[in-house]
DNA sequence: TCAAAAGTGTTTACGTTACACCCATGG
DNA sequence: CCATGGGTGTAACGTAAACACTTTTGA
């Protein structure tokens, strides 16, 4: 058997991405999810995706497809997983890898969203979706949380100036538990990654918050070290 | 648009499933490669592989093609990672979901492995293998590292009786680090999801070592009261 | 002057680590 | 009788958890 043969053989798929789009605003993790403008399935709740094409990765395939809903690029993103199912998809046999995306909302293309029908939902607000995508959503929180314990990830989610209560907010929600204020200081802070500013943010208190800066180079060279972040 | 035009546009890829198989077997952790025996790239080491057909989902696809090569069902698989960059297969574009099985290397089917060009070979041993399948490795091994800290997987690899010493040599492998008898049994006791044989075995001790089993039934109960396995 | 969020230390409990000797037995 | 691996407990240490009051300042 030569090389054309052994490929030729095999069966051709339909390949997609769909993506978990996390944001945080207002306190609140959310989700962006689309209602559905076109056949089939218009009117629908799903998540973001596309088809996977000839000449791109699957990586590229779910930056393009976010791109192309909230105008970002350079955006942190991770593979979930691959669902592989046959019937997965009740309009013909598609195999989805999914991955999820920590955004700033703040820095979205809002205009560019809602043209595509998209909607920022709180966790507790996302209806049932097409397909296998509530099952995504679930693996996706599971993985968010697992990996925001053990890496820097949850500042993906904030400005790039932050106060350490809203850095604390942002992990009760991910953990959907309250955390201890001071423990929560001196843990975050013992880790030394991030850069205490001079400015204060006043918006949400008349004696004004520190706002502090994430340090990736700091954690690099940390981690070389061996030091183990933990949140 | 329509869903048949809307499915019909997209292009279509091969995709391939590719099964990274660890054993225990004297003391140390193995990997099932094979050296091709087919045209394309006879004689070059590689995964034990094979394409997803139409009628398969990935999962079967791994589990079949687990089967075809060590005559084994039934066993722990997990999905690793899709890879899917345009030219990782120098012989087509070829989307490859990655899986990772664990089996006990006494139970397979030593002929068929063989006759299939499988070897086990250890850690250090791994040649290059063709296209990304040695970054595949390295993935599995991270995953599997993290996987076993806190899910009782080790089990998996081990005969269905095995003594405290089996055991700990196993996570010595897997950790690559030398482990405290006493604070080993100590811990893996305390988590109480084996049970202790009468039973023992002699073959590696005059006094012989007690033989013990885990218990998945055991396991589930504690973990619905909310225990962490972790070891 | 007071409401509202920011900021700050200490004590206690618990789990992890380090460590050395006796036991049982087959050859 | 002795060599070999099996089996056992305790003290020191470090990290995580619990917990309440003072500070600042705009309205």
């Amino acid at each position: 058997m030569n090389a054309a043969s052994f490929y030729g053989q095999a069966p051709k798929h339909l390949v997609a991405v769909d993506c978990i789009i996390f944001g945080f605003d207002e306190g609140k993790l959310k989700l962006l999810v689309m209602k559905r403008k076109l056949a089939p399935m218009a009117g629908e709740w799903s998540l973001v995706g596309g088809f996977v094409q000839a000449e791109e990765s699957t990586d590229d395939a779910a930056a393009r497809v976010l791109k192309l809903t909230t105008g970002l690029e350079d955006i942190y993103m991770d593979q979930l997983h691959c669902y592989g199912e046959v019937n997965r998809d009740t309009g013909a046999r598609v195999i989805s890898v999914a991955y999820y995306a920590l955004i700033r909302i703040k820095d979205h293309d809002r205009p560019l969203a809602q043209e595509h029908g998209a909607h920022w939902l709180e966790l507790h607000e996302i209806p049932t979706l097409i397909f296998d995508h509530n099952r995504m959503i679930n693996d996706a929180l599971v993985q968010l949380r697992n990996n925001a314990h053990f890496h820097p990830i949850g500042f993906e989610l904030l400005p790039e100036k932050f106060t350490l209560s809203q850095l604390r907010s942002l992990y009760e929600e991910i953990y959907q538990k309250t955390l201890d204020k001071r423990n929560f200081r001196k843990k975050i802070l013992s880790l030394d990654v991030m850069e205490k500013l001079e400015e204060k943010d006043k918006t949400s208190s008349k004696k004004g918050a520190h706002l502090y800066r994430f340090d990736p180079a700091r954690y690099e060279v940390l981690m070389r070290k061996g030091l183990v972040f933990e949140i």
